[in-house]
DNA sequence: AGCTTCGCCTGCTTGC
DNA sequence: TGCAAGCAGGCGAAGC
């Protein structure tokens, strides 16, 4: 049951982190016989092409970002880098040669439709096995990236994770700046990984307004990381935040929406002193905000 | 250079 | 009831 009903979610850290684990478990291992990809649009500037896959051995997936990476190992064990972000509305499907599928990321219809949304696949791995994998993404906001490992993170201008980050380079890369503190903590080239659902929660429990100045937030710089973390830690263990359309690897329900304090709550009272949730822009994103709980 | 705004894209919600 | 407009947002490009 759903507490509330925000509009588009997208996958965000905790989400992707989930994703990947369940394509670890469910295609490393796996050599890839061919490789399709129908939406040219799909690839990032300077990547190769999926044919670079083909005979590629995945050896294992994890997070990079708020995107997948995928470790590939060539037939001339040449290692090779599939970074694949799922944008607001990407999901895996993976289907086993019995013909199941099984969802590996979101949609609200279920397991009814794992599998059955064509018109929006775009992406199809067929393992040597037998084994199938789709990309599907109806908005297509995501992208695929095939190169190197070197550099990776320069390549897709993502800063540290914030798992990575120490509290000094956090409050280095806050100060000094005038943007408010919401927009920075978005910003993937200074910090990768951190969404508008989380930076939302984050900075409510540190009670931190989104509007501060980033030169203000730097001296609250270790309770913003240490806050954020714990909230992305929190939510990686409910397995992400289910919403509209988000679906966890084994079908399930991610649960951390019953976590949210502020996110998608406005019009709401504030669970900690009962004034009305507001919701502003900030960066061009939809912002809660508990005016007493996080004064400007 | 830093910061903000826009456009991409589609599906769902809202309003007339 | 039906249709158009509004909205959601990660990210890069463009603009200030």
């Amino acid at each position: 049951m759903l507490l509330f009903d925000p509009g588009g979610i997208v996958p965000e850290l905790p989400e992707v982190e989930t994703v990947a684990r369940g394509l670890d478990d469910t295609v490393a291992g796996r050599e890839i016989a061919t490789v399709t990809l129908k939406a040219p649009d799909l690839y990032r500037r300077g990547s190769r092409r999926v044919a670079w896959m083909r005979g590629c051995t995945v050896r294992r997936v994890e997070r990079i970002g708020k995107a997948i990476l995928f470790h590939l190992v060539s037939e001339a064990q040449h290692e090779r880098a599939l970074v694949v972000h799922l944008g607001m509305t990407g999901r895996f499907v993976f289907a086993d040669t019995r013909g199941g599928a099984r969802e590996l990321s979101g949609d609200a219809n279920g397991d009814a439709t794992a599998g059955a949304d064509t018109r929006h696949r775009h992406g199809r791995w067929r393992f040597r096995d037998g084994a199938e994998l789709y990309y599907v993404d109806p908005r297509r906001f995501g992208y695929f990236y095939l190169g190197a490992h070197e550099g990776l993170r320069a390549t897709l201008n993502m800063g540290p994770d914030p798992f990575e980050l120490r509290p000094r380079e956090l409050q280095r890369i806050l100060g000094g700046r005038s943007a408010p503190v919401k927009a920075l903590l978005l910003n993937q080239r200074l910090i990768s990984g951190l969404g508008n659902i989380y930076v939302d929660e984050s900075l409510y429990r540190v009670g931190v307004h989104p509007l501060t100045p980033g030169s203000v937030a730097a001296s609250n710089a270790g309770p913003i990381l240490q806050t954020a973390r714990r909230v992305l830690r929190r939510a990686i263990r409910w397995r992400g935040t289910t919403l509209r359309d988000y679906r966890s690897p084994d079908g399930g329900s991610g649960g951390f929406q019953t976590r949210l304090m502020v996110y998608g709550r406005d019009g709401e009272a504030c669970q900690r002193c009962a004034t009305t949730i507001e919701k502003l822009v900030v960066g061009g994103r939809g912002t809660h905000v508990c005016p007493v709980c996080q004064p400007l």
